[in-house]
RNA sequence: GGAGAAAUGGCAGAGCGGUCGAAUGCGGCAGUCUUGAAAACUGUUGUACCGCAAGGUACCGGGGGUUCGAAUCCCUCUUUCUCCGCCA
């Protein structure tokens, strides 16, 4: 969430760079600054109260030691009436808290200058495209779902068997593909400086908050009740949430962090041809990397993550594009959002595979994730993270791009992984 | 799952209900000494909020309670350790 402060002296910014999301925040943020105001004031007047209180307390000590019990009995009186106003103070303070608290929730990151006005994914900004389209022949134009049925590589009817749509069954070169392609992207995120990580798969009620999926979007996550449990929509939750309530040092940036986890997310409301085959899944596994950087690195990180996950496309030999999320589209807690997605040929669409995102300080701020600078301030970090990569698009899309009248050729920088070229 | 013990500052570890934001040791930082280093010595060393400042307030695992006053007493939750049971 933003910082108060930070919302009240950059007021007209703030409400500016919102419309950017078609948002008008000018009722919340007003509101902000006045619960702000009025916390204050009662906390002068509480401190003042206790402090009153404490000062007593000391007195009646000292006066029983020295036995003069009727004055010290004198002053308890008062206290009293202290300890009334105080708790009533106590009450008001903490209702005022939760009612700013609710609020800061509701205000999203304020996006990038860079980020692109507009509504939905149509205004999203064109920032890079590989101009190499792969064109089928008319009789090798399968989707990857029919394709995976005639190689027996993955079978979906199982999965609705064991557990229901969106877990799809991997098997034999199917499950030996998806195995390199995490070793893969394990490797390559290795050689750029990575630690790997291998995090819980459920994550507690203080993780969500902490990187923005509570409140509000419990829907999207399966939730194990008898343990008050959630299942992880992706790695970023429990690697971002190792550094909750951290202070950093300086020369500890930049930490990076690479992940592979399957993710879980509900999907709740899809249908049709977007779930088709291994479009969206309720399981799927995924590569992440996680970095947590100086403020002011963090765009050049993103930009710097963003090359990285280039290479990995480039060298799976697919066809791609990235662009910049408009407002619109920008998730609630990003301030700038690079999406890429891989043309699937025989599908004839582009398909989302990553998403890089700059969360600047607003994670942090919600983990109290911060470092001492030189002058021994501590101030809040910045958080990024990024698909590198999500596996189950980049299987269809290699499925479909590659295959020919023999079979399917296996990309040869997963070959050493997979010990097979072709699948046949 | 059952029984018991515990949770204090970066770490270790004291702490009769008032003088405790908290002894002491280690570590960190600054300095003295030294050509330099080590050792020794001296000082300093948590976080947040309010305040121009002086200063004030809160925090001893979380929440609640008793009391004029709680790290200290009570309740509750969580976590850790030991023993038993179960188990990959």
């Amino acid at each position: 969430m933003l910082q108060t402060n930070f919302i009240k002296e950059n007021t007209a910014l703030v409400i500016e760079r919102l419309t950017k999301r078609n948002l008008d925040a000018t009722p919340i943020v007003e509101n902000i600054i006045k619960l702000d105001d009025d916390r204050k004031k009662t906390q002068q007047e509480l401190d003042n109260l206790l402090a009153e209180s404490n000062r007593l307390a000391k007195q009646i000590g000292d006066l029983f030691k020295e036995g003069k019990a009727a004055e010290a009995n004198t002053l308890k009186l008062q206290t009293a009436e202290l300890k009334e106003k105080s708790t009533t103070l106590k009450e008001q303070q903490n209702s005022i808290n939760e009612e700013l608290t609710q609020l800061l929730y509701q205000l999203p990151n304020i996006p990038n200058q860079l980020v692109p006005n507009g509504k939905t994914d149509a205004d999203n900004k064109l920032i890079f495209e590989n101009k190499k389209q792969v064109s089928l022949a008319e009789n090798n134009k399968l989707p990857h779902w029919e394709l995976a049925k005639n190689y027996d590589l993955i079978d979906f009817e199982l999965g609705v068997k064991i557990t229901g749509a969106g877990f799809p069954v991997y098997k034999g070169k199917g499950a030996k593909l998806q195995r390199a392609l995490i070793n893969f992207f394990l490797n390559e995120a290795e050689k750029n400086g990575y630690q790997e990580i291998i995090p819980p798969l459920m994550v507690n009620e203080a993780s969500g908050y902490g990187t923005g999926q509570l409140p509000d979007k419990e829907g999207q996550m399966y939730y194990v009740t008898e343990d008050d449990l959630y299942l992880i929509p992706t790695a970023e939750v429990p690697i971002t949430n190792i550094y909750r309530d951290v202070i950093l040092k300086e020369e500890d940036f930049p930490i990076k962090n690479v992940g592979y986890t399957p993710c879980f997310r509900r999907e709740a409301g899809s249908y049709g041809k977007d779930v088709r085959g291994l479009n969206r899944l309720h399981q799927f596994d995924k590569v992440e990397i996680v970095q947590i950087q100086h403020p002011e690195k963090s765009y050049e990180t993103l930009e710097a993550m963003v090359e990285q996950i280039k290479q990995l496309l480039n060298q799976l030999n697919l066809p791609y594009r990235i662009v910049r999320l408009c407002g619109g589209d920008l998730g609630f807690t990003s301030a700038m959002t690079y999406d890429f997605e891989v043309y699937s040929a025989a599908q004839e669409k582009w398909l989302e595979v990553s998403s890089v995102s700059n969360f600047e300080a607003f994670q942090a701020n919600r983990l109290k994730c911060r470092y001492k600078d030189k002058n021994g301030k501590t101030n809040l970090v910045h958080t990024l993270n990024g698909s590198a990569l999500a596996l189950p698009r980049i299987m269809a899309a290699i499925l479909e791009n590659n295959q020919t009248e023999n079979g399917i050729n296996v990309p040869e920088v997963l070959v050493p992984f997979t010990g097979f070229n072709l699948i046949n």
